[in-house]
DNA sequence: GTCTATAAGAGGATAGAC
DNA sequence: GTCTATCCTCTTATAGAC
């Protein structure tokens, strides 16, 4: 693609990104979506061929994303525990950096036409697939505690998705003090860990 | 209102929640509503308003269920893990029996005009008060760990809302089931617990 | 590559008969 | 309380000039 129509194709896309996230699909119009970019609504139609191509574009993108970076986690790093704080800094990083691409992804699936529908389906069932790997290699490893790791995966991705529905750039915590929080939850959960240390012979060895 | 009209209102509502779920706001045509409910699309006038009013009529009746259910398990129980079991129990029993009107709230906020959002939103932001409540009286108690009160709130009602978008009746699991494994998941999280008994004197006392 | 003009249809809502 | 008929607006998409 020559460089003076990549930069209107992306002006496009990006304003449908925001009109997209804002109003949802369908209630975002074409012509607001040209008004952002700056032209007609008649000359969007050069560079996609249909308005559910643009979500089928945001969708790919940033699923395929995910995808590879969780699988370059997977590749890399072997330890169990490790690899559990990687894939959560990946997710949330992602989806504060591409807060609302990912809310399009989260919120309008039903927006996908049938012909679209099973291959963006496809995408977030590996990255399901993907964490269900992690989370079983760390059972069988005895890392993690045996437990239903389908329900455990769907926890993991839903809290840590819904992270690009309230975090602010400008808010109170930054994305690196909400990772740590999440991994936190996520790896301990809400009681108290029991206080071992006093009950041992010697009060060595700090668990934290 | 009247007997007769009370089911024709009902059967209306009822056409509406499914078809908002299945296709979302905007994608639902009062047409096809009325069509379901058996009567014509004007009909409905005489029923509501609009089809903002069906919107605002689902999301108002189950936040407040929810909300409702919520000071109820505050106001009868005390104990802090009590509390949480009974909490997390509620909003998951709530989220699959009402499964559509739930999802509708989790994915339409955006559909509803300005005039009808800052209730309908106080009402949810009422709901995460009460959870935070929860939460912070059982940090203050010591009995949860002290960390991130809105966010732990996030997580948890993130977590616990999405089993209504794949939570099947005839699925793998009961309700029961699910709402035991997202207990543990929420209170104790994914790492083995540490085997404390085999340091102790005695080996005695089991902590779980 | 962008424009103007317009097709073609669907949508929410209303009027007024019965 | 429900119907038929219809209004009015908005929407995606296309045709063809520049």
């Amino acid at each position: 693609m020559r460089p003076e129509s990549r930069s209107m194709r992306d002006s496009i896309l990006a304003a449908a990104v925001q009109l997209f996230a804002q109003y949802g699909y369908h209630a975002a119009p074409l012509r607001d979506i040209a008004r952002i970019a700056g032209i007609q609504a008649a000359s969007i139609y050069h560079h996609y061929p249909s308005k559910q191509a643009l979500l089928v574009e945001i969708m790919e993108t940033h699923m395929q994303r995910l995808n590879t970076s969780l699988e370059y986690i997977l590749k890399e790093t072997d330890d169990p525990l490790q690899r559990l704080h990687d894939a959560i800094a990946n997710h949330i990083r992602l989806h504060t950096t591409y807060k609302a691409e990912f809310f399009i992804i989260d919120t309008e699936m039903r927006a996908l036409e049938e012909e679209h529908r099973p291959y963006i389906l496809g995408l977030r069932d590996k990255y399901e697939a993907l964490l269900q790997e992690l989370l079983l290699d760390g059972m069988e490893r005895d890392v993690f505690r045996r437990s239903d790791v389908k329900i455990a995966s769907y926890a993991m991705i839903a809290m840590c998705t819904e992270v690009a529905t309230w975090f602010r750039p400008d808010g109170r915590l930054s994305v690196q003090q909400v990772i740590t929080i999440y991994r936190q939850f996520i790896t301990e959960g809400l009681l108290h860990t029991p206080e071992v240390v006093a009950h041992m012979p010697d009060g060595a060895g700090h668990l934290l």
